[in-house]
RNA sequence: CGGGGCGUAGCGCAGUCCGGUUAGCGCGCGUCGUUCGGGACGACGAGGUCGGAGGUUCAAAUCCUCUCGCCCCGACCA
């Protein structure tokens, strides 16, 4: 770790979050253009993320399984906007065992076609439906321009395929999964989010509605942070997936499909850091408190290190992810700066003072410096107080984010407004009844796009900022990554 | 794919314009000693086909040609 090398984020944005990632050894590129890789810091937030997530999924009823990494290229082209969604970026095997194969396999770059294809041989009757199932797995697209976690040519994510009797059943079943979203992002992840409705534009290549989750990063761009589409019967009528309901009728399924992805790290790194680092939100940090101690001699390291000890199995007894740095080549002061680089929400130090009074000190990540510390907690006490403090830490990143968020989100009533406003790097909010080339006049223009349309949507109707006509609905707009 | 930048030790870089002993610096790494309440210090040490291939030259990290790759900014996208 070089010293102090850090970008500062006001001034660099994209080259602080690339320092970040580095000094906290979240990930590395990989030998090939546009891939990363993982390191074994940055996968633990990520088994963070699936954990919380994979419990959420379970509760409301789905499964898990796995379907192939390779699907026939023909599979693709069966529904018609989802080919030409996802044709420029697809991956091509062509070749296998040495010999040209038949039809070339696509490496996917999403699940919906293989998965329908399975459901097609599944569904029967009314009795087999819904059908809820989850799956983790790794997908690939081959993006022009790649950014660590946000956009790889590789990325990992799950993916939900349901089907269902009911276009209502369907619509229930993709809202209740972008809820689920957001309850993880909010709830978890300490990431304020807006939820709402895509523009036909910005709909999933195969979709009939597209839910998304909105979230504001540090340099006020959005972020896309998990979509749930409502697929309507488009792939039930390309698979050919169809059911006798309870008068003997034949009829298609509705579907949908949800996903989020390694992507959310990034909103993480770039919702919470800050110029020391990485901010982790106690409940997604793979280590949530650092115990660091402190010792001049061979005596105190003796006393320091045995209150270490027991403080480390009172946290950990209470289920507190605790780890204690205990290396002799480092000071206190490193150590001090390292796991702030690091994120961790909560560090302990001990030292002689301490020691002899039976006490630690606590500084927490999110309050920088002195401001941070509180002196003389009782080791005995200290897992409930810690415990207290995690949580304290969880709700003050969220609301330091939202409060971040809603002083950047500006009410605009006409498009010079909105150009002021997102010129100025925040989010224009309006009331919108343009049409698709409005949409796209503003995005050439101003390279904003329409984040969402709000299920939160005030009183009433009024003007389109653009065409001045009666507009049902308000619109968020910004430049997103 | 367009514009810009860069490939020299694990990492960050200097040296390249203007060719010249043995290719340097900082961090990191190893050993030993002193240190340790906000990024300690000393001594010694390990580590390089200068991205690759041709060419020019008595001599190439440096000049020429080709090539590969990466990063940043755009268009496209989770």
């Amino acid at each position: 770790m070089s010293e102090q090398a850090m970008t500062p984020r006001s001034t660099d944005f994209s080259g602080w979050y690339q320092d970040v990632i580095r000094e906290a050894e979240l990930a590395d590129y990989g030998p090939v253009r546009g891939t990363m890789v993982i390191r074994p810091y940055g996968y633990a937030i990520w088994e963070h993320i699936q954990r919380n997530l994979d419990r959420r999924f379970k509760e409301t009823g789905h499964v898990n399984a796995y379907f192939p990494l390779f699907i026939p290229y023909s599979f693709l082209q069966k529904e018609k906007e989802h080919i030409e969604g996802f044709s420029p970026e697809l991956a091509l095997v062509t070749v296998g065992g040495g010999k040209e194969l038949e039809e070339p396999l696509v490496v996917r770059p999403t699940s919906e076609t293989i998965i329908n294809y399975m459901f097609a041989r599944w569904v029967k009757s009314y009795r087999d439906l819904p059908l809820l199932i989850n799956q983790w797995a790794n997908v690939v697209r081959w993006e022009m321009r790649t950014r660590p976690f946000l956009r790889t040519l590789e990325f990992l994510w799950q993916e939900g395929h349901t089907a269902h009797a009911t276009y209502e059943e369907a619509e229930a079943e993709a809202r209740r999964m972008i809820e689920v979203y957001r309850d993880f992002a909010e709830g978890d992840g300490a990431v304020p989010v807006i939820v709402g409705r895509k523009s036909r534009l910005e709909t999933f290549a195969g979709a009939i509605h597209t839910y998304t989750m909105e979230a504001m990063m540090g340099d006020k761009r959005a972020l896309q942070a998990g979509t749930s589409h409502n697929l309507g019967q488009n792939f039930a009528k390309a698979f050919d997936i169809r059911y006798l309901d309870e008068h003997n009728e034949l009829q298609h399924v509705w579907q949908t499909s949800w996903g989020l992805s390694t992507r959310f790290v990034g909103a993480i790194i770039m919702v919470h850091g800050d110029d020391h680092g990485l901010r982790l939100p106690p409940r997604l940090a793979p280590v949530q408190v650092v115990i660091v101690p402190i010792w001049r001699n061979e005596a105190q390291r003796t006393a320091v290190l045995a209150t270490v000890g027991r403080v480390q199995q009172l946290l950990a007894e209470a289920g507190i992810r605790v780890e204690a740095d205990v290396r002799a080549q480092h000071t206190p002061g490193w150590k001090f700066n390292y796991w702030e680089l690091k994120g961790v929400p909560v560090r302990v130090e001990i030292g002689p003072r301490d020691v002899e009074s039976q006490t630690v000190v606590l500084a927490r990540r999110d309050v920088p410096g002195k401001a941070g510390k509180t002196t003389g907690i009782p080791v005995e006490g200290v897992a409930e107080r810690v415990r207290e403090l995690l949580a304290e830490v969880q709700t003050a990143l969220f609301e330091q984010a939202r409060a971040f968020r809603d002083a950047h989100i500006h009410d605009v009533r006409s498009y010079d407004e909105l150009r002021d406003v997102v010129a100025a790097g925040g989010w224009a909010r309006g009331w919108w009844a343009g049409s698709d080339d409005d949409e796209r006049r503003i995005k050439e223009e101003t390279r904003a796009t329409i984040r969402c349309f709000p299920f939160d949507q005030p009183e009433g109707d009024g003007p389109c900022l653009m065409t001045g006509q009666r507009a049902q609905q308000v619109a968020i707009f910004a430049k997103a990554y």
